[in-house]
RNA sequence: GCCUCCUUAGCUCAGCUGGUAGAGCAACUGACUUGUAAUCAGUAGGUCGUUGGUUCGAUCCCGACAGGAGGCUCCA
């Protein structure tokens, strides 16, 4: 009997013969020791397989590696087994809900009954976990019938599983074991737990069983594993170091904002500093799209209630937001700004409008309010009041593709003034299996998906597409930046949206003489202040870029017999609109220079004897050291000259 | 909103399984008049988040509420 072969096809395209049920741990051997020891999974014909998994057919194969994002995840797969499989160890019974692979490390959703679950058992359970692990325990792959999977988890009595196994169809169904614990799994895995060599569990949380709200809660571990004990100990300084970043701990540290029980939670007080680098912000925007050819509108913080209930808002959000404010007229409603798109709505309205002032651009940093829950609120990136760099654009239909490139101009020249050197875009299109969730019709959001997918292509943006993820009333483009850090942050946006106008009936008078609806565009490249500062903050850890610093100098006497000449060169400075402080106080040098240092303040100007008889002053640059001396014009030229330098002029 | 955890001086934190609290920094006062990351001394500052309960007695144990953290759900 001829033995019978496979043929399989290397990224590389070379081309090899194998015994048929060959594996890719197999063909890694064939081809080195060192890459069958650090070979994963084997990804076969596109799909992901375990590296133990027979190969019977001719196939094109890429085998799979730490250095693989999908390597990773079959790595974080198959340790979220091991963790399930050291708590049924250490505690019995224990139900296990789903325990995927996620961006960085995995978890497994639990459910312990009536034990109480705390975080301090998590140090035993990683013990466990490196104990099995050192057990080189393999993951075996079994296939079952329906009836055996359902009988085998109604024997465990896990009713999860079942809930899980109902939803899918016989003949698909895999068992896959390591040491003693099975479990229902797709896969794949790797080829044994001795590969998991270092263990971090990192939170407990809670989590409702299948996303929903009306289910019950499990216990959701988290934990992040790694091939070697040093992708551990990196993994947790890069921990350290975000933590250090926290803008909620620097926004404290730095004084820049602060949050008051009695004010309110997530209602954000803006300290001079902060309030100081945020006007920075605005002013250089407001420059930008004053270029632009936006114009500036000025909206009230609330507005009566018909006002939403025209826009669709009320009835959308109505009862789980802010409720009416009510007046001694007892008909009279107000609610708090949600959002500035209607009032812009009724600025369009206050004439009639001729196609030749399309496009009208109206924007306003605008203070909206919008009742998060309790539990969603997060320092500055997620909170209840909070100032959207708003504008929206009305123009004719067949503007809207161009107007949409001159905001993605716009946004990326933003981004590149601030140091955000990556970013995506996220095109944001409706659920085509959900359509009721959305208002408007469906030709007017095939129309303006398009737009967006044709102006974010021929800007070369680097895009992805989310169905499902669009507004309730239209599509979106969402700007996605990387910090220093590589964290994503959402910032900017784009929405089109054809159904306020309609709404609002709004209206222009085109060459034909007839009435035709606008098109209207929102859209903020910050997003919002809070959010914007919170993001710049962690990604420059504080450090500000010096055109944004709210204290970009700070001058220090050597002793009080300096005070005036301090005084005269802080006052040439402010005139050459450089913002700073004196430090008065009666300390050494070493003292002032190290508060100035941790106060991250970019320039400290030292002024003594020496400087006072020159006329000149010593400077200091944050984080660097000594610059020597400069008159005050040169310093002035070379501060202007950093400036420029970050604004790209 | 839900789950788990946390809340001690302005800040960062100690406080040994119940006997009404302590440090450093900051603040204030004084001395020093200073040369590139913390001068010295002194003073003041807390109904131990709030509120019920258990107890002879609660910062400590239990409950509720508020705020915070990590998630889930949500995000116009």
């Amino acid at each position: 009997m001829s033995e019978e072969k496979v043929i399989i096809t290397l990224p590389d395209g070379s081309e090899k013969e194998f015994k048929k049920g060959v594996t890719g741990l197999d063909v890694a051997t064939s081809i080195s020791e060192g890459l069958a020891r650090n070979v994963l999974a084997a990804k076969v014909n596109d799909e992901v397989w375990d590296a133990t998994r027979p190969i019977t057919e001719n196939s094109k194969l890429k085998l799979l590696t730490w250095n693989d994002v999908e390597g990773k995840s079959t790595f974080w797969h198959s340790s979220a087994h091991l963790l399930a499989e050291a708590l049924e160890a250490l505690y019995p019974g224990t139900k296990f809900g789903i325990g995927p692979a996620i961006e960085s490390g995995f978890y497994y959703d639990v459910d312990f009954g009536d034990v109480p679950f705390s975080a301090d058992k998590l140090q035993e359970i990683e013990a466990k976990m490196i104990q099995l692990a050192s057990q080189k325990n393999e993951y075996l792959r079994s296939p079952k019938s329906k009836a055996d999977a359902i009988q085998y988890f109604n024997k465990k009595g896990d009713q999860y599983k079942l809930e899980l196994i109902d939803g899918l169809e016989d003949g698909t169904i895999t068992f896959y074991q390591q040491g003693n614990f099975v479990d229902l799994c797709r896969g794949p895995h790797i080829p044994n737990t001795g590969f998991i060599k270092a263990v971090k569990l990192t939170n407990v949380a809670g989590a409702y069983w299948r996303g929903d709200t009306s289910k019950k809660q499990l216990t959701r571990i988290y934990g992040i594993t790694f091939p070697k004990q040093k992708e551990l100990t990196e993994y947790l300084t890069f921990i350290e170091e975000a933590k250090k970043r926290d803008h909620r701990k620097l926004g404290k540290e730095l004084e820049l904002f602060a949050f008051s029980e009695k004010v309110g939670m997530g209602l954000p007080l803006w300290l001079p500093k902060g309030a100081t680098l945020r006007d920075r912000l605005e002013q250089f925007l407001k420059r930008q799209q004053s270029k632009a050819g936006y114009q500036p509108v000025v909206t009230p913080h609330i507005g009566s209630k018909q006002l939403y209930v025209t826009s669709g808002h009320y009835e959308k959000y109505g009862k789980d937001s802010f409720q009416p404010i009510h007046t001694p007229d007892e008909d009279e409603e107000f609610l708090l700004k949600p959002m500035n798109c209607p009032h812009h709505c009724e600025i369009y309205k206050v004439r009639p409008r001729s196609y030749k002032e399309l496009p009208l651009r109206l924007a306003e940093f605008g203070t909206v309010y919008r009742y998060e829950q309790s539990g969603e609120l997060h320092g500055l990136t997620r909170v209840r009041g909070f100032t959207q760099d708003d504008a929206h654009i009305f123009c004719r239909p067949d503007q809207v593709k161009e107007e949409f490139l001159k905001v993605i101009d716009l946004v990326l020249y933003v981004f590149t003034s601030l140091g955000f050197k990556d970013y995506t875009a996220q095109i944001s299109l409706r659920d085509p299996e959900d359509k009721a969730k959305y208002i408007g019709e469906d030709a007017q959001w095939e129309e303006a998906e398009r737009a967006i997918i044709e102006a974010a292509a021929e800007k070369g943006l680097n895009t992805v597409t989310e169905l499902g993820e669009a507004a309730f009333y239209g599509p979106k483009l969402d700007f996605m930046v990387k910090d220093a850090l590589g964290r994503k942050w959402q910032l900017g946006t784009i929405q089109v949206d054809y159904q306020l106008p309609e709404r609002f009936k709004l209206e222009y008078i085109g060459a034909d003489n007839q009435k035709h609806r606008p098109v209207m565009l929102h859209r903020a490249p910050f997003g919002s202040m809070e959010r914007f500062v919170a993001v710049l903050i962690e990604h420059c850890a504080g450090n500000f870029p010096l055109w944004l610093s709210p204290e970009q100098i700070t001058v220090l006497p050597i002793s009080e017999k300096f005070t005036e000449y301090a005084e005269e060169v802080f006052a040439a400075f402010q005139g050459a609109d450089i913002k700073g402080v004196i430090d008065h106080r009666d300390e050494k040098i070493g003292r002032k220079i190290r508060d100035a240092e941790v106060s991250k303040i970019p320039f400290m100007i030292i002024v003594g004897e020496k400087e006072m008889h020159e006329r000149k002053v010593s400077v200091r640059k944050h984080g660097e050291g000594d610059l020597g001396s400069f008159t005050i014009e040169e310093f002035v030229k070379f501060f202007n000259d950093e400036v420029s330098k970050e604004l790209n002029k």
